[in-house]
DNA sequence: GCTGTTATTGTACAACCGTATAGCAGCGTG
DNA sequence: CACGCTGCTATACGGTTGTACAATAACAGC
C-alpha cells in the first residue's frame, strides 16, 4: 500500500465565509455572462465548489441573488459615497464628485450593468429581490438627500423640497449610466458629468417651479403642482 | 370511405405576415413572461405554431428578438409622438403632452418593463440587437431634439446646444421610467411629470450653463467644459 | 382535377437547468 | 489515534432549452 500523500478534495470553511465565498463567485458570473450566468453550475465552478453546495447555504438560488444584490449594490453605494465625503470641500463641490466616481471608467462597463439588468428583471417575480430594491434605492435616495441637503443651507440657495429633488437626481444619474453602459459612445464622461453640474446649478438658482417650498410672493410662473413631500 | 369534411390542420401564409405575427407573439410572450417568454415553444404555442417555424422564417432566435425590438420601441415613439403632434399648441405644451403620455399608465407597467430589460440585456451579447438600440436611440433623441428645437425659437429664451440637451431629457425620462415601472408607490406620474416640466422651465430660463452657446459677456458661473454638438 | 412548390409540422437530438438525496471525507474533539 | 459531526461531493431525476431534418399537407397554377 503505498502511501500518497494526495491533497485533499475540498477544504471546509464555516458557513458565513462560505456564503460570502458563494455572493462573491456570483457577481463575478454575472458580470461574466450576464443572465446566463446564474446557474447553480457555473456560480459552483466559479467557486470551485460542487453545484450542490449552492442549495445547501442558501434556501434557494434566488435567495442568493437577492443577497449579491445587497452586497454589490451597498458596496458601491458605499464606494462612490467616500469620495464625496472626504475632505472638507464645498457641498457644491462635494457633489461634483459624487458625480465624478458616478461616471468613472470602472462603473461603466458592460458586466455592471448586464449584472443590474439581471437584478431588475427578477423584482417582478421575486418578493425578496424587491425587497432588496426597495431598500436599496431609499438608501441610494438618501444619500443623495445629505448631499442635496447640505446644499440646501448654503447662502444664497433657495429652500426646496429634498425627497422629490433627489428623485429627479437619481433618475438623471441613472438615465445617463444606462446609456453610458449601453454605448459608450454616444457621449463622454465628462459631458454626463457637465449635464449633473448643470441640474445642480439650475437647483441652486431656484429655477426647478414645484421643487421650490413656499414660493411666496415673487410671482413665479407654475409654482408646483403639489408634489407630497 | 367517409368524406368527412376535417378543418386543414394548419393555414399557410406569405412569409411577410406570418414573419409579423411571430414578431407580435414575441412580444406577448416578453410582456407576459420576461426572460422565460423568449423561448421557441412559448412563442410558437402564443402564435399557434409549431416551434419549427420560428428558425424557418428567422434565421435564429435573435434575429427574431431584434425585429420585435425595432417594431416596439418605434411603435411607441410613434404612439407617444402622436400625442405631442397634434393640434397647434405651443411648443411648451407639446413637451409637457409628451411627458404625460410617457407615464400614462399603459407605459407604465411590469411587463413592458421586462420586455426592455430582455433587449437591453441582449445588446452585449448581440451584434444585431445593439444596432436596433443604436438607430432606435437615434430616433429616440431625434424627437426630442424637434420638439426642443421649436422651444428654442420661442420668445425668450437663450440658445442652447440642442444634442446634449435631448441627451439629458432622455436620461431623466428613462430613470424616472425605471423606477416608476420597478416600484410604482415611490412616486405619482403626475410628480415625473412635474419633474420633468421643471427641467424644461430650467433650460428656457437657461439655467444650465454648460447648454448654453456662446455665452459671451455676462459671466455664468462655469459657463460650460466644452461638450461638442 | 392533378401536380408541384413550399410553408408547416413533428420528432429526435444533445446540452443544459434546479432540486433532492445518499454517502464520502475534512477536521475539531476526545 | 479513533470518533463523530457536518460541510461537501456526486449522481440521478424530470424538466427545459435551441437546432436540425425528414415527412406532410395546403394551396396556386395549369
Amino acid at each position: 500500500m503505498v502511501k500518497e500523500q494526495q491533497p485533499p478534495k475540498f477544504r471546509r470553511a464555516p458557513p458565513t465565509v462560505r456564503r460570502e465565498a458563494l455572493i462573491e463567485a456570483t457577481l463575478a458570473c454575472l458580470r461574466k455572462y450576464g443572465h446566463e450566468g446564474l446557474s447553480v453550475r457555473r456560480i459552483g465552478a466559479e467557486a470551485g465548489v460542487s453545484p450542490g453546495l449552492i442549495t445547501h447555504h442558501f434556501p434557494s438560488v434566488s435567495a442568493l441573488i437577492a443577497a449579491s444584490y445587497e452586497t454589490l449594490s451597498m458596496s458601491l453605494l458605499h464606494s462612490i459615497g467616500r469620495h464625496a465625503r472626504e475632505a472638507d470641500v464645498s457641498p457644491r463641490e462635494r457633489l461634483q464628485r459624487f458625480y465624478e466616481a458616478w461616471f468613472a471608467p470602472a462603473l461603466i462597463e458592460p458586466g455592471l450593468f448586464n449584472t443590474w439588468l439581471v437584478f431588475w428583471s427578477m423584482t417582478s417575480h421575486d418578493a425578496g429581490v424587491r425587497a432588496v430594491h426597495d431598500r436599496t434605492y431609499a438608501a441610494y435616495r438618501a444619500a443623495l438627500e445629505s448631499l442635496l441637503g447640505q446644499l440646501h443651507r448654503s447662502e444664497g440657495v433657495p429652500r426646496f423640497r429634498l425627497r422629490p429633488a433627489a428623485i429627479a437626481l437619481a433618475a438623471l444619474l441613472d438615465g445617463l449610466w444606462i446609456e453610458a453602459s449601453i454605448n459608450p459612445r454616444t457621449f463622454r464622461a465628462a459631458e454626463a458629468v457637465a449635464l449633473c453640474e448643470d441640474w445642480t446649478s439650475a437647483l441652486c438658482e431656484g429655477a426647478f417651479p414645484s421643487l421650490l417650498v413656499a414660493p411666496r410672493s415673487l410671482g413665479r410662473r407654475r409654482a408646483g403642482r403639489g408634489m407630497r413631500q
